[in-house]
DNA sequence: CTCGGGATGCGT
DNA sequence: CGCATCCCGAGG
């Protein structure tokens, strides 16, 4: 399937985010495809908005964030789960978004419904913090293209996050299986 | 250096 | 609701 181009992500965040509903994540393990189609995303805007790491300004963490588009912000949560997130927009507008659940196409062993579960079926960890998603064996392509009904809602877990965490900067695809519960 | 807390998930 | 588990980032 055709490969999602640095174009595609070096547009405004929240299209980006409603756009990769439906989209595949392709990641090459040991010489074997996983793939998930992308069912739920959450949208960080940038230093402005206070939910996003990146309002904390430029650090060793968050700098993939500061970089240009089409790249992985892979981090650390709790200790114990990474979070994937795609770089959105032009070098310096640091802005993302975070992939909150896949639904298994390919050679996916494990729950995929919840940001720490899908980086955990698909092997991503901070190997691949900074790596570009215009990899051969790591990537997103066109996918399902199926017509759906668009849910938005706030994101999840940033209630410190003030009148930000109101936005509804959330998006899933209506009634999949797949979307995080909570 | 210490220390507080986190874009989570699971069990009670 | 508690807790696992550890890195990050702020402050001394």
């Amino acid at each position: 399937m055709k490969k999602l181009s640095r174009r595609f992500y070096n547009r405004d965040t929240v299209c980006v985010a409603q756009d990769l509903l439906g989209k595949y994540l392709v990641h090459r393990v040991n010489g074997l495809k996983r793939i998930g189609k992308i069912v739920e995303v959450e949208a960080y805007l940038g230093p402005h908005d206070l939910a996003a790491h990146s309002a904390k300004g430029l650090t060793p963490r968050t700098q993939v964030m500061f970089g240009p588009p089409g790249y992985a912000y892979v981090y650390l949560i709790y200790g114990m789960y990474y979070c994937m997130n795609i770089v959105t927009e032009e070098e310096g507008h640091a802005a993302a978004v975070l992939l909150r659940a896949l639904e298994p196409v390919k050679n996916i062993a494990e729950r995929t419904q919840g940001p720490g579960l899908l980086c955990k079926a698909m092997s991503i960890d901070k190997n691949l913090q900074g790596k570009d998603l215009l990899s051969p064996d790591f990537h997103l392509t066109e996918g399902d293209d199926s017509a759906f009904t668009l849910v938005k809602r706030p994101r999840i877990g940033v209630d410190y996050a003030k009148h930000w965490a109101k936005r509804h900067l959330r998006f899933y695809i209506k009634g999949n299986f797949f979307v995080s519960k909570r």
